[in-house]
DNA sequence: AAATATATTAGGCAAGTGTATAATATAAGA
DNA sequence: TCTTATATTATACACTTGCCTAATATATTT
């Protein structure tokens, strides 16, 4: 499978759908509900990511009846993480205190979540 | 100008070419040296990452006989803060500590990086 | 001033992405 | 079982992005 690469923007945001579900499969009409009303989306619109979201690999459906069911495949945390690295590789050289300390000298970053890093950085020791 | 918005692969790739450049202006030719070569491209193909660039507010050029000298007006820290803040948003809820998190838990930040960025937040103290 | 070299411009095309309309299945009701 | 409703599928189209070839302009050399 191909799942190892980078989702367009809106088949990202059914993906996040499925992966918020708390069931699974879900039908298109829960993610109509979910995602697609929300965008504004006309029901075959969406199930056209749902096309290509198999395609790529991401999910599997079964059909019941006349309605469809999807199943999330790859898994959320590894993709986040596999995005993430790319990005930061890609805008601050792979190096995650460049990218704090560019955010922390434009004012991106507040004082409140300084503490919240230190916290989590303690934490782990 | 409509510069607030996320460039394509390829023009980003000459985007940082220029803001890399000690001299500014430079010309096509610098430019097919630092970008162009390394990505296999034709001079046509780097001009046309150039006009679309022009086009988006984000440079501008001058013509000095038959060569032509480009301008970087984008401002590097601002592109590449807007880009990080809108990737945080997207894919960790705007959340730092959220990131720090899932790479931590995945194994993607390593100890050494742990000590560094304590070390960077403790001087922001 | 011609001829030659070289840089730029014009224009275009294929793949990918966002989105929809029309056609077709399938279920449910009369 | 015929009709109606509804979900899915097929298909298509416009834009964007990555790239190039052919045409044109401008400079350089003869």
């Amino acid at each position: 499978m191909d799942n190892s690469k980078k989702l367009p923007e809106a088949e990202y945001d059914v993906m996040v759908a499925l992966w918020s579900s708390k069931a699974s499969p879900v039908n298109t009409a829960y993610l109509m509900e979910s995602v697609g009303k929300g965008k504004g989306w006309k029901a075959p619109t969406l199930i056209s990511f749902l096309t290509r979201l198999e395609d790529r690999g991401f999910i599997h459906s079964e059909k019941r009846g006349k309605e469809r069911y999807y199943y999330a495949d790859a898994v959320k945390e590894d993709y986040i993480k596999f995005v993430t690295n790319d990005f930061l590789d890609k805008y601050h050289g792979g190096s995650f205190v460049k990218m704090m300390d560019l955010l922390y000298d434009k004012h991106s970053l507040s004082s409140e979540e300084l503490d919240e890093m230190l916290n989590w950085l303690q934490a782990q020791y």
